[in-house]
DNA sequence: TGACCCCATATTTGGATGGT
DNA sequence: ACCATCCAAATATGGGGTCA
């Protein structure tokens, strides 16, 4: 016996339509879990059962909060001032809340670099979700940038080449709503943890990303090409094995802090 | 050989971890694809290719205006008033379109029940677009009502019993950006094709679900239950199959249309 | 690099059965 | 109705190859 081979098309019985139903989506998101852990990607899914009444619909990642943000992520040109940093600091324990929210507070005071003790205060499933972040921030940032550079391209501006003078440091206004403000250095870690200090230079392939923080960013900085500015940042020790390890994959958890995402 | 067991990491080999995100890929979505058409549901799934540049999302249902729509429907309640069935006319090739608008205008002129033309007019794939349409219509009400009732049973207000009376025909304002107003009756298929007419008595357990249009919908009528009316509808020929099939699964396409999501 | 093909095995899953 | 378990067939997929 075993079984028949399976037509692609409705299933006719309801008792084993359901069954298949279960195990199936069962098998999904089993699938979709590993894809993105082997492979370290982000992904989610949205599955209704439209038959059965009373049912929630089933959701990957089980956190509703993770969903929101990937999708934000798909639609992201329309919504880049609505997503944040911050929402990484939401949904904390309390204490640890009040541990982030002070160094967040003093991130943001000093200007947005990543400081090391930031990194170091972070546990490994914290680091994680915060490089899912970051993940999104790039990525929002780099559609609007190609977006706009479509806009460019298509409007055929004679100034265009323009686009690539050094702009001069943005004024970001209030942040966090305290009175401060900030300048326009960002810090990024690169892949083999030393210096690339900012001689604004070559910066022509990278671009601007702007700070990590939940703030509207004015839009005519995104189409302004800037230099990355990295500093010398040490792992935190969560993370040390992947220096250690010897593999060539340790650019695995660094990718996204280095300039590559941005070439 | 063969192949070895596989441990649930990110795998350390980069060439073959693109590889096998790519098979894996592929196989998700021929997955999701086997389900949604295997079981009669609707579901999306969003895939971002974090570490290689230059790439979009990959998404399932192809048509980013299907996950859009599938997307606002599970965030339904914050959206109601944005989500529409106009959605479903939207990219028809021109002769199509103007067909179905005319057909859309003479069903909005006779105020929201189903006409027979308009469903023998569609194709079967067309048919099934729209009855996704009306899935997701009915999922955003079904939710508002949910939510509605946990609000008003949290509030335990006195006069909750009152909710279940009559409620006068609304009012829906301007359709279509025209002047007319148009009556609150609303016109679904029952199972066995018969007339239910509406009498006016036994609706406890039902609710108005408000017409199939993008308008915005009062809200206090969400939470005021009222008959459904039904009509005497034939299945357009697309779909006479499924009611000669002689199976017991011919609710599969018509159960959306009639009352029982609504229990 | 990517697109396909092969193949041996790992994994999924229809279907049946039994229990509640 | 649901759930767990079993089993064998069907499928997915690492790893390797070839071609362009």
């Amino acid at each position: 016996m075993g079984r028949g081979k399976l037509k692609l098309e409705l299933m006719r019985n309801e008792k084993s339509r359901r069954l298949t139903f279960k195990k199936r989506k069962h098998g999904l998101i089993n699938k979709l879990h590993q894809l993105t852990t082997l492979c370290d990607v982000t992904a989610c899914m949205i599955i209704f059962d439209d038959n059965s009444n009373y049912h929630e619909p089933e959701i990957w990642p089980r956190d509703p909060e993770k969903v929101r943000r990937i999708v934000e992520s798909y639609d992201s040109p329309k919504s880049v001032s609505t997503f944040g940093l911050s929402d990484f600091f939401r949904d904390r324990t309390k204490t640890v809340d009040e541990e982030l929210k002070k160094l967040r507070k003093s991130n943001l005071e000093s200007k947005f670099p990543i400081r090391q003790e930031f990194l170091d205060s972070l546990t490994e499933s914290q680091l994680r979700e915060f490089g899912d972040a970051l993940k999104n921030k790039a990525r929002i940032a780099k559609s609007r940038i190609e977006f706009l550079k479509n806009q460019e391209s298509t409007m055929k501006q004679e100034f265009s080449s323009t686009l690539l003078d050094y702009p001069p440091p943005p004024d970001f206004g209030n942040l966090d709503r305290n009175q401060e403000t900030a300048s326009s250095s960002s810090s990024v870690m690169n892949q083999n943890n030393s210096v690339i200090s900012d001689d604004a230079t070559n910066f022509d392939d990278r671009h601007y990303c702007g700070p990590s923080s939940d703030i509207m960013i004015p839009q005519h900085y995104y189409t302004a090409a800037a230099p990355v500015v990295v500093e010398d940042v040490v792992l935190p020790p969560q993370l040390q094995y992947w220096e250690n390890d010897g593999g060539d994959q340790e650019e695995d958890i660094l990718q996204f802090f280095d300039g590559s995402f941005w070439s």
